[in-house]
DNA sequence: AGCACGCCGACT
DNA sequence: GTCGGCGTGCTC
């Protein structure tokens, strides 16, 4: 039994941010554990108030003759507070870390900041008696008092932050000038968010197919039917329209809808179409928000004045009174796992809320993830289909070419001879091209060009990488093979690391079409999300005949007169060291591929690729999502790994190398002995993909198992570990734990 | 947020 | 001196 309770006093009031430590009598201790709400003594006079215990302990660096006693523990209560509460637990629980950062995470703002914005101190009385007020007061005695009313002859109404910092007025003064009925403080709700003029209230024209999939959606919910949807539609087919018609429906029995994006400025196009039909009801968060805004939203939501929220994946946590719908938009997206502590996956936490609410959960998708489609497969989801691109418009025509035999022709360009015929005709005909590259998780692997085989590790099925010591390592298992000089395939010599950039690609599209105009979008050319718009609406408006790109490109924005997309090395995504490789290269490959073609003019794919015949490439040229998933599932199962089993990813993090290293020996030395054999499987420890990050060293132990529950057990060994070595002053190592990463680590 | 503490000018 | 306004910092 601990004797020390951690608690935050007034979960609402950041300032009180930092928790305070109390002592937990001996009746109270069975009753007391994280999360309870408890009423405590705080300030000088001992005030009652209540507050939360997010942590318990044996040990507290506070003098112990200061600490007060715990009063009582309240009653469980229904009210958000306790509610939010409740989820940080659940987070605490399912992701591990504190209970202090799950609560950070589930109440992302800071009342403070908007009180400060928001407070307006009004002028009670009229100017003649202010003046008076003014000659009464004493100037050297009371400078601030008329300061501040010299202000409000000025203007009858300020905004506090105002009088705050730049008259340097304090509380005390605004609380003696509103005793004497001089002043009003007022906190008024000015929402600085960006609001939508009230909007058109347009009905959405839905297709046959459409009106179909909405209305069976709403008849499961009406008939009782609790599982989540996935809405699985080709690209194009048009699920926003679905989407909206369901918010609709729940609007109007008075309940909310949240609507989760990957990227907001991905999707502006679909925003105004929000707001077109659901006019200022609509709010939109996104990481551009001050905390202020943010904050407003969140109240607004908090009193029923908004009826929907999109957003990325924070605006799960919107306080609605009574959330009806969540929809998760391209559930697929890496962006809905949470790259800090707590990694949480937004389709989880979406679970948790649809069910704790009642509320209906839509999954959305042309290419769902492994794990949807898994589901749908054993029933946990209801899977509903659009088959139909909307406004009849064609599937683009796809075409593989395969790199090997541009080699052998000799051709060691960038481009294979089918694709720059393709972007010849363009040029004359006077339509825009697509070309991409993927780079992303993509660190050298190895390949051999003449045949196409790829350097994988002899245990983990995933691809090896090109290290600086010349050897080839994985970084699941630590494994290190020298580096083969001629292809263990085929004998050839043009066996390397991969590597082609953006830039290199348009110096040589440029060297080719002198008079062409190429517009790149990259990481370097993105520095802010400016430049993402601009670039994409520079090349919408037909400022440019090329757009060259990373991923990035792929992904929302209709472009009419892009008639050609070329995916340049397909092969890049599809060896990335990582076992979601093929899942990735799929979804971007149907994704580029239903790029091309939205308009009038019917449209062309090339992928290039050096290998031809791997199903996630043959599976997208045809837009095939269940043949993908066959495959995919087949290999997933042979491997063990997810969404068969459970992965976790303890993750180590040092500025001292040794002190890493050790610490990750321990904790799986530790789980080894306390693990029942068999139970789990554990790969490492070894050092991360980038084993040092700005001096940071990582290292990752894998643990795979059939069940998540036993995960969580060793994550509670490793958790536990950590806490025995911090009590002992060994602070220097951090674990976070990542269950079924979906980001290289 | 609320309250105490210490600083500083002004007034008896 | 000491009174009272004012700013600051702490609350386990």
């Amino acid at each position: 039994m601990k004797k020390y309770a951690s608690v935050i006093v007034d979960i609402a009031l950041e300032k009180l941010d930092h928790p305070f430590s109390y002592r937990i009598p001996e009746e109270l201790q069975a009753q007391i554990e994280e999360g309870t709400e408890v009423m405590i003594p705080f300030g000088k006079g001992d005030k009652a108030r209540s507050g939360f215990v997010v942590a318990l302990s044996d040990r507290v660096d506070f003098p112990e003759e200061k600490l007060k006693d715990i009063l009582s523990v309240k009653e469980r209560s229904v009210g958000i507070e306790s509610r939010t509460m409740q989820l940080a637990i659940w987070m605490r629980k399912s992701y591990g870390g504190t209970l202090i950062t799950a609560m950070r995470t589930v109440l992302p703002v800071r009342k403070k900041i908007r009180e400060k914005e928001y407070r307006s101190i009004l002028r009670e009385v009229g100017a003649e008696r202010l003046t008076q007020e003014i000659q009464h007061l004493n100037p050297l005695r009371h400078a601030a008092r008329i300061r501040l009313y010299r202000a409000l002859l000025e203007a009858e109404r300020l905004p506090e932050s105002m009088v705050k910092e730049k008259l340097q007025i304090s509380g005390a003064v605004l609380a003696t000038a509103k005793k004497d009925g001089i002043i009003r403080i007022e906190s008024e709700r000015l929402y600085r968010a960006p609001r939508a003029r009230e909007g058109g209230r347009k009905e959405t024209e839905l297709n046959e197919e459409q009106r179909q999939a909405a209305e069976r959606i709403r008849m499961a919910r009406a008939g009782g039917d609790r599982r989540p949807v996935l809405l699985y539609g080709i690209t194009g087919s048009g699920k926003t329209e679905v989407y909206m018609e369901l918010i609709a429906g729940v609007v109007a029995e008075g309940k909310q809808a949240i609507v989760l994006i990957p990227e907001i400025a991905l999707t502006f196009q679909t925003l105004m179409r929000f707001y077109a039909r659901f006019g200022d009801r609509v709010a939109v968060m996104h990481s551009r928000l001050s905390d202020g805004e943010r904050y407003d939203q969140y109240e607004r939501a908090l009193k029923g004045e908004l009826d929907i929220v999109i957003g990325p994946r924070s605006a799960l946590f919107t306080p609605f009174p009574s959330t009806g719908i969540i929809i998760i938009d391209e559930e697929h997206e890496g962006s809905y796992k949470s790259e800090k502590m707590p990694k949480y996956h937004a389709r989880e936490v979406a679970e948790y809320l649809a069910e704790r609410d009642g509320a209906q959960l839509i999954l959305g998708s042309a290419t769902p993830s492994l794990e949807s489609w898994y589901k749908a497969q054993k029933g946990e989801y209801i899977l509903q289909s659009l088959t139909a691109r909307y406004g009849g418009a064609k599937l683009p025509e796809v075409h593989i070419v395969d790199m090997r035999e541009e080699l052998k022709a000799g051709n060691r360009s960038f481009f294979s001879r089918a694709l720059l015929s393709r972007i010849t005709e363009r040029i004359t005909r006077g339509e825009q091209s697509m070309l991409f590259i993927n780079r992303r998780g993509v660190a050298g692997f190895v390949s051999c060009r003449s045949c196409g085989y790829v350097a994988t590790c002899p245990h983990c099925s995933v691809s090896m990488t090109e290290h600086r010591d010349g050897m080839l390592h994985c970084h699941y298992c630590g494994t290190k093979l020298p580096m083969p000089k001629r292809c263990p395939e085929c004998g050839s010599a043009y066996i390397a690391g991969f590597r082609a950039g953006t830039e290199r690609i348009e110096e040589e599209l440029k060297s080719r079409y002198p008079a062409v105009r190429v517009l790149r979008m990259d990481a370097d050319t993105t520095k802010n999300k400016e430049d993402y718009e601009r670039i994409l609406s520079a090349f919408a408006d037909g400022e440019a005949d090329i757009l060259v790109g990373t991923q990035m490109i792929v992904k929302g924005h209709d472009f009419p007169n892009v008639t050609l997309v070329g995916a340049l090395a397909a092969d890049m995504s599809l060896n990335a060291s990582d076992f979601h490789a093929a899942e990735r290269s799929f979804q971007l490959l149907a994704q580029a591929a239903g790029r091309a073609g939205r308009g009038i003019r019917p449209g062309e794919t090339v992928i290039q690729t050096y290998q031809p015949e791997h199903y996630a490439v043959c599976a997208a040229a045809k837009q095939d999502y269940p043949a993908f998933y066959d495959q995919e599932i087949a290999f997933r199962e042979l491997a063990e790994y997810p969404p068969l089993w459970s992965m976790l990813a303890l993750q180590y993090y040092s500025g001292d190398e040794r002190a890493c290293t050790e610490r990750a020996a321990q904790a799986a030395q530790r789980i080894r002995e306390c693990m029942e054999d068999g139970a789990l499987e554990l790969i490492g420890p070894a050092p991360a993909l980038i084993g040092k990050l700005k001096d940071v060293f990582r290292v990752g132990i894998y643990l795979k198992a059939k069940e998540k529950s036993i995960l969580r057990r060793a994550a509670g060994l490793a958790e536990g570990l950590q806490e025995e070595k911090a009590a002992a002053g060994g602070r220097e190592v951090s674990l976070q734990l990542d269950y079924d990463p979906v980001n290289t680590f």
